[in-house]
This record gives C-alpha cells, sequence and structure tokens, in this order.
DNA sequence: CGTCGTTGTATCGGCATAGATACAACGATG
DNA sequence: CATCGTTGTATCTATGCCGATACAACGACG
C-alpha cells in the first residue's frame, strides 16, 4: 500500500509492452533439465555431430572441441538422460558410435522446446495487465481493462524466484498469444455453449499485418469503462488491441479486412497469468 | 544410404513420444539473449533483490553473493539491455539504487517467457510424425497419420544447428499443444467457414484426466489408413490420440465424458512444424 | 565537519570447465 | 600377427567466472 507513489506511476497508461510485435523479438535460450543436468544446443550438436561422423572422435574434431571432454560431456548426460549413444570399440574402422533410439527422441524433444521458444520469441503477443478476482485451482479470474479473462497460473513451477502463484488482489499480466486467438466473423455465428473457448470478446479489426501466407490482425477492443468502476482511476477510457495471427487463407475466407467488425475467442487453458514487477 | 538398417528400423511403431503426457515432463531453463548476453534466472533474482533491498549491496548480501560481482554483472546486463538499475551514491543513506521502468519491464518479458516455458513443460502435448506436403511461405502441410495438416516451420530460428526450414519430403514433427486444442460437441454445431480454426477432426473421448479445475481429454482419432496408401507400409492401422486441455466448466457445459463423439479443432498458426532426428 | 552506508574500482585466490596430450584396450581386417 | 582408428582413462594446463577483500568517491544528515 506505500507503493501508491511508485506503483501509482502508471496506472493510466498501458507502457510500451502492451501488445507491441517486436517486444517479444528479442532471442532467448533454453535447455532441458533433467536431475540438474543441462542439455543445451551445444549438447545437441554434439549429439548430431556423432550421429552424422558415425563416431564420437570425428565429432569432436568436427566441431573442433577436444575429444576426451565430448566423450566425458555425453558420460555426464548419459548419467541423466539415460543412454544416448552406442559405442563400440575395436572391429570395423576401429570401432564407433551410434545414437540411440532414446537419443534421438532427446534430440527431437530439445528441438520441440527450441521450436516453441523460438516461436514465442517471434509471434506476436498481447499483454494486458489486471488484478486477480478470483482464484480456482489453477484457474484464476482477472479483471483488466477489457472485462474479466480467465487464465492459467503458475502452471508447472520452475525457477522458485518470480514464478509464484498469485493471489486474489495481486497485479499480474495477461499473456495471449497471437497464435492461440480465434476469429470469427460476427458475434452469434458461433454457438458459444458449443466450443471449449471460453474467452470470447468483440472487437474491431484495426490492422492487418500481412506476411507471405501468415499475417498478423490487430484487433481493437472496446473496454468496458463503465462496469468496474468501483476503483475509477483504473478504468480510464483507452482501447486495447489485441493480436491475432491468422492464415492468409483464413484472411481471405472469412473475408476480414481493417473495419470488420469480429469476435475473438481463446481457450483459458492458453492464457498466462504472470505476476508483475510491482 | 548406411543407413537403412538404422532409419528403417522404425517405420512401422509410433515410438514413446507420440503422445506421451509426460513426454514433456522434464523441465526446461530459458534465458532471454541480447546481444550475446543471457539474462537467466539468476539475474531476475538479482533484479528482484535490487528491488526489495533498494541497494545493490544490500541485494547482494541477501542473495549471498559478492557485491562487486553483482554489481559488475549489473553493468554487463546494461551494456546489452540498456539502463536496468538508477545508482545513487553519497546521501541519505549512504545511496542506494532502483529498478527503471526499462528494468521492470525486463523483469516482466522473462518472467512471459519463463512462464510459457514452464507451460510447455507441463501442459500436454501431442507429436505426430508427418512427412511435408507442400510449403507455402511460412505455412507448410504435412502427411500425417489423420491426414493432411498445416502447420508453421521454421517460425523465428534461434540456433543454426537443427531448426532450418523443411523441403518437401522432409520428416517432420508436428508439434500441437494441448491448450490450443478447441473441442466441439458435434460435428456439424460450428460453420467451418466462420472460423480461422483451420485443422479440424472427428474422433472420440477415450479418456479425461480430471484435474482441480483443468483436465486433460484424450481424443482417438481414426486415422485415414487407406486415402494415402502410396507408401504402403506407412499408413499402419494404428490410434492416435490427440490431448486437449479443457477447463472443468467447458467439460460440464458440453457435457463431455468419455465415447463422446466430438470434432476438434485448433489453428495451423498453433501447429509447429520441428525437424526430426532422421 | 565528521559519520554513515552506499556506489565505483582494482586486485587476489579458488573453483569449475574445457582443451591438450598421452597411453592402454579393443576387435575386425588383411 | 601386425595394422588401424576407435573407445576408455588419466593427467596437466589454460581460461573464465565468482567470491573476498580493500580502498577511494560521494552526498545527505546530524
Amino acid at each position: 500500500m506505500g507503493d501508491a507513489s511508485e506503483a501509482g506511476g502508471t496506472p493510466e497508461a498501458t507502457d510500451p509492452p502492451e501488445a507491441g510485435p517486436d517486444a517479444a523479438a528479442g532471442r532467448g535460450r533454453a535447455a532441458l533439465i533433467e536431475e540438474g543436468v543441462e542439455f543445451d544446443g551445444r549438447d545437441a550438436a554434439l549429439l548430431r555431430a556423432v550421429d552424422a561422423a558415425g563416431s564420437v572422435a570425428g565429432a569432436a574434431s568436427e566441431l573442433g572441441r577436444s575429444r576426451a571432454r565430448a566423450l566425458s560431456r555425453i558420460e555426464t548426460l548419459e548419467g541423466s538422460y539415460g543412454t544416448l549413444v552406442e559405442r563400440r570399440r575395436g572391429g570395423e574402422g576401429g570401432g564407433g558410435s551410434r545414437l540411440t533410439a532414446s537419443g534421438r527422441d532427446l534430440l527431437d524433444r530439445y528441438d520441440r522446446l527450441q521450436a516453441v521458444l523460438a516461436a514465442t520469441a517471434s509471434v506476436p503477443e498481447t499483454v494486458l495487465r489486471g488484478t486477480v478476482a478470483a482464484i480456482h485451482g489453477e484457474l484464476a479470474v482477472v479483471d483488466t481493462a477489457v472485462g474479466e479473462l480467465s487464465g492459467l497460473h503458475g502452471v508447472g513451477e520452475i525457477g522458485g524466484s518470480g514464478g509464484e502463484s498469485p493471489a486474489v488482489g495481486d497485479a499480474v499480466q495477461v499473456r495471449i498469444g497471437a497464435d492461440a486467438v480465434t476469429v470469427n466473423e460476427a458475434a452469434g455465428a458461433v454457438d458459444p455453449d458449443a466450443t471449449s473457448a471460453r474467452n470470447a470478446l468483440a472487437g474491431r479489426i484495426v490492422e492487418i499485418d500481412a506476411g507471405e501466407t501468415v499475417s498478423t490482425a490487430r484487433i481493437a477492443v472496446d473496454t468496458d469503462g463503465s462496469e468496474d468502476d468501483a476503483d475509477g482511476a483504473e478504468t480510464a477510457p483507452q482501447t486495447v488491441t489485441v493480436a491475432a495471427l491468422l492464415t492468409a487463407e483464413s484472411i481471405e475466407r472469412l473475408g476480414l479486412e481493417p473495419g470488420n467488425q469480429v469476435s475473438i475467442r481463446w481457450k483459458a487453458t492458453a492464457t498466462r497469468l504472470v505476476p508483475r514487477a510491482e
């Protein structure tokens, strides 16, 4: 409560990272973790090189790194991830190494993680500020400028530092990936009881950022400046834009263009609630 | 060529990571990267501690780490991320440090990344194998056991090693997050032309893994073992199950229970195509 | 004007990781 | 049985990061 002078400094505006496309342009790095041992891009490259060269020695020289280290690294990884490389010494060609099935699976898993991370960095996101209104299990309802939204909080905690579950009244950011937002042409076209998409809003297309075959539509959503006027200042009359990633085909099929009135919809389970740094 | 004995070893089965829920249970670690400088959980904790303590010195002692190091680390970060901490020496209390607005934004951004990563680790995913049938810009059509699916490939490449864009005919894994899958009660309830969700399948609920307020439904989808019998062996008669994350409320409202016939639907832009380790 | 706790800055030692090197063990091949 | 290139294993060294320590600069406050 004593933070009125500080936190109160920005109640009216929506700040830079509100719905910025390149706010998420920053790159990231991902690593799997098992029993405290990280599997990162360097390890993935090593396994791939082993697969290509057919030997750890060849992989090491290919990557320009020490063979002994590469071998011990593989042993360390295998201590936590199970057998990854089948090594054979002596014999044809002096021996050799092959990836095991689980080694390949691990690579695939890493690639998936990497793909997801890359996507979060390059796919637009909509970030709304809000305060937690209610918590039901893993779900929470958040009061935002566009009304109440529900989403998941604290799914699969990792770092103990900043990802704790919020409590009612806490300030949170509501993150909605543009790839999770579905656009319908009219408000009544979809029977709201027939789908599992939970969050729905009406809005107007303000811009379509066309890509080759994938475009980003920005939809302006009316803020309900009247509904929860209990805390007055917080519901300033501002427009919130939600980003939706659409294929060119969908845009054409739905006949979408700036000015169109549409209804957007996304699943509560695709909505992440993240504690906000005060 | 010599891999006929190897790659050919698993053409028939779908292997462990097909639709495994705990295949994604492995934890991960994320870090932002800007100009080669990583911002990880340790840095986030440092900024948070500075915010809480009001000084770098206090933060360092709070975290049990060297003050000089903490300071130089902050300087390193600021060299790539811009001013993060406003430091003042002398004056009331001898001086002190405060987070800048961009410092707070960076923390929020990190928390969002962390939340997304945690979600990918804990939210079930469906992974299908397939081969690329066509590529249109950022989109690609993939032949899978359940027919043709479209999804994004190579969105925002990061590591140059394994995330390259696939070509027609390449083996890929198709990743569908359970939080992106929408469930409808009947096939005809939703006008397929009225929504931007592109991929649609019919299936039968085989299991509902109930959580507190969020449940995972597994939907068995018929494989079209007849359509593309060109390459015979690949279309073995198998059932593919797709995971969908649903709120308990949605399950109740739609009256979902095992045995129900449902239609599932998800956006092409929420589908990731990842190169498969041969 | 002295006190105080902080921000700056520099230096030293410890520790973990990686590269470099060397040598033994292995087993098919000729 | 000698050859070959690999897998195992051990040891030394270099490097980089971090903690620890020390000291100067600063500016409000009493």
